[in-house]
DNA sequence: CAACTACACAACCGATCAGTTGTGCTACTG
DNA sequence: CAGTAGCACAACTGATCGGTTGTGTAGTTG
């Protein structure tokens, strides 16, 4: 996809509340979590070792952006990821990561010699 | 690139820092003007109707983490992308972005048949 | 029906952060 | 050298947000 430019501002704001929410170390955990599919608040909870209503309050957030699923099943709800593409965002991330401290490493590596 | 499971919190937390760093509309409104190349925190200023001073603490941010790089001109700094990956991370988030938006019309469509 | 489990909602608190204001510093200019 | 332009740093403020506490509700169990 080629991203128009300038960005309308609409879609900057888009951009920008999406990122903001995938941008939390304990929304992140619950990914990584629900990569091994669907779970329960308690499951998560406990795997994450958060409260049940701090999980749950996560897990609003990441619904409400449509980026998890829900799914009743009797007494508990279970959520799944519903949107792929925020592991891809995850790996293109770790990308840039990796690309920067490996500069970093060049670097002391001038400076050491 | 595979990403581990479950990921290391260092990793988790490198990977929201990045994430919120870019989720806020203004540093979206400058990368996404110096798209068209270098340019000084005064004219991104201008082109942005922000303050010097807010423009010069983004730009700040966003050099801190490697995204922009700084180049000293006589009296100015021209500041430019130096982590195209970032340019790849929006458009994957426009595309989940289009993706809801088409399910969300699909609805919307079930709703009025 | 009573007790319990699972979940979500609301209110509150502390921390973080974006934006402004004020200021100092550097480089260019006349 | 005085004046101006460009930039960054520091302090302040208001808003946002993560986490906790407390509570209400639906579903299950004995």
């Amino acid at each position: 996809m080629t991203l128009p430019h300038p960005l309308p501002e609409a879609l900057v704001e888009l951009i920008a509340q999406r990122f903001k929410i995938i941008g939390e170390p304990m929304r992140i955990r619950l990914l990584d979590q629900l990569r091994e599919g669907e779970a329960s608040v308690q499951e998560l909870a406990d795997a994450t070792g958060a409260s049940q209503q701090n999980v749950s309050k996560h897990l609003g957030v990441l619904h409400g952006a449509g980026i998890v699923g829900r799914r009743k099943d009797g007494n508990r709800v279970l959520y799944a990821i519903a949107d792929e593409s925020v592991l891809e965002l995850c790996e293109g991330v770790c990308g840039g990561v990796q690309r920067q401290l490996a500069e970093l490493n060049e670097l002391l590596d001038g400076v050491a010699r």
